[in-house]
DNA sequence: CGATGGTTTGAATACCATCAAAAAGGGTGG
DNA sequence: CCACCCTTTTTGATGGTATTCAAACCATCG
């Protein structure tokens, strides 16, 4: 689970979260001694049913989140990169999966010992409880994207997401590197990835993004994709 | 935001919050001398944006947690029913709305307060870390309902859930009340009113559900109607 | 180079939304 | 108790959008 001090934009679909800024602190500290943990591209973190150990914070990469129904259709739930956290929120054992896109360097923090942290610095734990809040507002903002939303809809909010993503980085906000598959990004909004792969081509043939590789885009008409985004165009 | 010490039961479709039943502690004692609230049916308990200054407890009643998109289309978030939480989570203003669906008795609790008592109370923030991290469990539930999943499929699935929650609370497992409006429903699972209808008219005529009363409905076939849910039949 | 995994494009179908209207409650007042 | 109005639900007909099935295209890697 995506672990974010940052509140959630609300802007329609769940922000990636934000790397982790908190203040020096306890978990801080003992993040600088965690042990260190590398698994490659489509190798596991955890899988759902997996005992809940550890906590994992992302060093470089990226991983998805996601659920499988017993049919193998997949809903991914969202996506951890650099500098976020995975695993939170779960007792006993996993209720989801989490999986890494692309080689993926992590560090591990013991569950024990975190909740023993928290039990002892009430300033921790209500850390937790607001970071957990935050992710749960993201899972509400993506319901609301997946819920009635058309294809258009939910990739311009989806390419926006990210565009926000990389404004607060400090990167470039036009230009959106995905790291997932057409599959990972169509079982996030809930669309086929021919859906996914038409509807990008749709965008670029409209002069609102540009795609010298697939996995590489260019946002020209920002506003156009904010207005499709709002339901105003299609 | 409902408020569970349940875990999600991760079956397709998020199981409703599970009344209140921790055992008596500061909230509990709080919650006692609490003052009440009365709300009628459509009234709002608080609308997105307001301050965060409550989390209320429901007596008796049903509420619906809920986002808005600028062109009225709306997503329901979650059913609370009597003894569930709801607004915990938010910091500084309310990201989604919650508006009870017939007349309902609440206890309000400031949060100031619960945050003071869960600073002092190590066990109580971990309680609602714990409680704030089922409800996410759920929201990923119903992802995965309204992600991929036909209509037929979503109905299954949150006849099914509401089924649980009534067999959890110890009432018949097979008669169901909808205390909600078909428009309710189809908000919840991102279906149309018409479809809400079509598809209930569809499991009555193939004989797995009774419906006497638009209401009140009665699962006939509850092993068909959980392959239904499962994606296994259609 | 061929093989593999991923992406794009095409054509036909299925499903749900939409628009429209009828039917079924649920109150209220005569 | 019935007539009336209003809201909610159900049913019907139609069209649009996304899925499905299929094949071509493209990049990467052994």
């Amino acid at each position: 689970m995506i672990f974010s001090y940052a509140p959630s934009t609300s802007s329609g679909l769940p922000s990636p979260a934000m790397p982790f800024q908190g203040r020096p602190g306890p978990l801080h500290e003992y993040l600088a001694e965690a042990t260190q943990r590398r698994v490659e591209a489509k190798e596991f973190v955890f899988m759902e049913g997996d005992p809940t150990t550890n906590v994992y914070w992302i060093e470089s990469g990226a991983v998805s989140l996601f659920k499988v129904l017993s049919d193998g259709r997949r809903q991914i739930l969202g996506f951890a990169y650099a500098g976020d956290f995975v695993g939170l929120g779960a007792q006993g054992e996993r209720l989801i999966s989490a999986q890494a896109i692309k080689p993926t360097r992590l560090r591990s923090i013991s569950v024990a010992k975190l909740h023993k942290m928290a039990a002892g610095d009430p300033d921790l734990s209500f850390k937790l409880y607001q970071t957990l809040a935050a992710e749960l507002a993201e899972a509400r903002d993506l319901m609301l994207t997946t819920g009635h939303r058309s294809a258009c809809e939910r990739m311009a909010a989806f390419l926006l997401a990210l565009s926000r993503r990389n404004r607060r980085n400090g990167k470039d906000a036009t230009i959106i590197y995905l790291p997932m598959t057409r599959t990972d990004v169509g079982d996030f909004l809930g669309v086929t990835i021919e859906t996914v792969s038409r509807t990008l081509t749709k965008f670029k043939s409209r002069g609102l993004i540009d795609m010298p590789q697939s996995a590489r885009l260019h946002l020209v008409d920002m506003i156009e994709l904010e207005r499709i985004a709002a339901g105003e165009e299609h």
